[in-house]
RNA sequence: CGGGGUGUAGCGUAGUCCGGUCAUCGCGCCUGCUUUGGGAGCAGGAGGUCGCAGGUUCGAAUCCUGCCACCCCGACCA
């Protein structure tokens, strides 16, 4: 078997895959569908968990947490809710197994049927609207600003790592306010954190944008997201904030008495990020040697390997090393010094190159003797030799894990920018999709009946229309009819 | 649920048409020696109801029947 990963260029998904196993990032369940995330793995969620948590609390957002079951009878108050969500839950049917006749397996027990079923959620908004009810009596209870960590199931029919898996760890915001326009601020308020987050930590350039009708969240009124592209060309919706307008509150009637003493439903959003996030820093940045991470979301920045070839040598690099670890870690960065004698160092920068670790540092008895290292970025693959005597170690490497974290981003936005054509015919727009790819910025009549036909000559679908777009008349890329601006066309995950 | 594949050691595989020293090879694992500045070399070793159940045969990984599981392409989708 090869040690190296399958070629990125061409076959895009093996490598994918690849990638994710080899970098102890996650695995296939044996539960179809299921994801088990691995610690090295899991260590990067945390860290995304923790930035995006610190804005949430920032921006006046509590957590909290509520039931994973969900009676059936909640998921049919909401008509669209039900439409968009009832086909693909997981069902509670029974609640006690016993040993069979036999005794030689576990079945169900038929006596313990549920009355009601309870549905497994594959998101919130039924139940927390249900308890919100209770919680807002007054327009002095507004708004209520509550966020939780959770687990949702989702019974897709195909699954992939990460970007589609049956059960998902995600954040999802639930608010309520007492005008639509604070519903509204909040709703782009918090597209405004993701897409920042995305951009700053992920160093992922991001578009935001509103969904077409059709691609709209079920029961909300807006749905805004923000859309990147992977390194296929092919377009990965990140995150989503939703306007729900007075739906759910309607359906849970939820209300609350105003000012003037009046009786008004309540204004809510809700919105979400999940682990497919980890599945865009995957395949937004990596290349055919494995991971490559931005230094903020990187579980370890820095790795000091040493070389030698004795007990002698290794206890005097390991005093080098261990001076340079405690400089580092002295002004916060995440240090791991392996001095494993089990593994050769060349094994050990492949390993590190494969998981991601921004910066190398390699220090045998070459470098006492001459007090240098060699540091190595992992983003361009490029080693220098540095003399410990004509600059700070600290300095150097913090400057450098900013240069990196920058330049990840600069490449992933270059390719961006190439990879996004506008086009202004049926004819051009066919071609690029299918000999180039990537983003397609073109007119559209406003339809859902011209989106689906689209979607279905092309398999392009409107990723969004962009919140920045500049005002612009056209013609229907499809029928010709007159359009207000551009939108985003993609093959998208 | 449609269309196409595949099941052989922890992983990846050869062998299946043409039944008979056929259970192959690589990675990984274990032991020893030599190695250690880019995934080490050599020697030895452990590990298998060939997806399951029947059948044909002197003899089945191989042929036949049934079942099961998984993968890929579509429908679904954060």
């Amino acid at each position: 078997m090869s040690k190296g990963l399958p070629k990125r260029s061409e076959d895009y998904s093996l490598w994918y895959n690849e990638l994710v196993k080899r970098a102890d990032l996650a695995e296939n369940s044996e539960v179809k569908g299921c994801m088990i995330i691995k610690p090295y793995g899991y260590s990067i969620w945390e860290k995304m968990q923790a930035q995006l948590d610190r804005r949430f609390k920032e921006t006046g957002h509590e957590n909290a947490y509520f039931p994973i079951f969900i009676p059936k009878s909640y998921l049919s108050k909401e008509a669209s809710h039900v439409e968009g969500f009832a086909k693909e839950c997981a069902v509670v049917t029974h609640y006690r197994l016993k040993n069979s006749e036999d005794g030689r397996e576990v079945i169900v027990d038929p006596d313990a049927k549920l009355e009601e079923e309870l549905i497994v959620r594959p998101t919130s908004e039924t139940v927390i609207w249900n308890t919100y009810r209770n919680w807002i009596q007054s327009h002095r209870d507004l708004p209520l600003l509550v966020n939780q960590w959770a687990n949702v199931v989702r019974w897709e029919m195909r699954t992939r790592l990460f970007l589609r898996t049956t059960e998902f760890l995600w954040q999802e915001g639930h608010t309520a306010h007492a005008t639509r326009q604070q519903a509204m601020d909040e709703t782009l308020q918090m597209l405004d954190i993701y897409a920042e987050f995305a951009e700053n930590f992920m160093a992922l350039p991001v578009i935001k944008g509103l969904k077409t009708e059709s691609e709209r969240f079920a029961g909300a009124e807006d749905t805004y997201c923000i859309e990147a592209m992977m390194q296929d060309g092919k377009a990965l919706q990140a995150g989503t904030s939703h306007f729900l307008g007075q739906n759910f509150s309607k359906a849970f009637d939820v209300k609350f008495a105003n000012a003037e003493g009046g009786l008004e439903y309540v204004w809510g959003t809700s919105w979400g990020v999940s682990t497919r996030l980890m599945g865009a820093l995957i395949m937004a940045h990596s290349d055919d040697r494995g991971l490559v991470l931005p230094p903020k979301l990187a579980p370890v920045q820095v790795v000091l390997v040493p070389i030698f070839k004795s007990q002698e040598e290794l206890d005097a690099v390991s005093e080098k090393a261990k001076e340079i670890m405690n400089k580092l870690r002295a002004i916060g960065i995440s240090v791991k010094f392996d001095d494993r004698d089990t593994f050769k160092p060349g094994w050990k920068f492949a390993e590190y190159e494969l998981k991601g670790v921004p910066v190398r540092i390699a220090i045998g008895p070459r470098d006492l003797e001459k007090n240098t290292v060699e540091i190595f970025r992992r983003d361009t693959l490029s080693k220098e030799n540095l003399n410990l005597n004509d600059l700070s170690i600290e300095e150097k490497v913090s400057s450098l894990l900013e240069e990196i974290q920058h330049s990840i981003y600069r490449k992933a936005l270059d390719f961006r920018n190439e990879m996004t054509t506008e086009v202004n015919s049926w004819d051009e727009f066919k071609t690029v999709l299918e000999e180039k790819g990537g983003f397609i910025s073109a007119h559209w009549d406003g339809t859902p009946e011209t989106e689906e036909e689209i979607k279905a000559q092309t398999k392009a679908t409107i990723r969004c229309i962009p919140l920045e777009r500049r005002g612009e008349e056209g013609h229907c890329v499809l029928t010709g009819k007159t359009s207000k601006g551009r939108v985003i066309f993609a093959k998208a995950y």
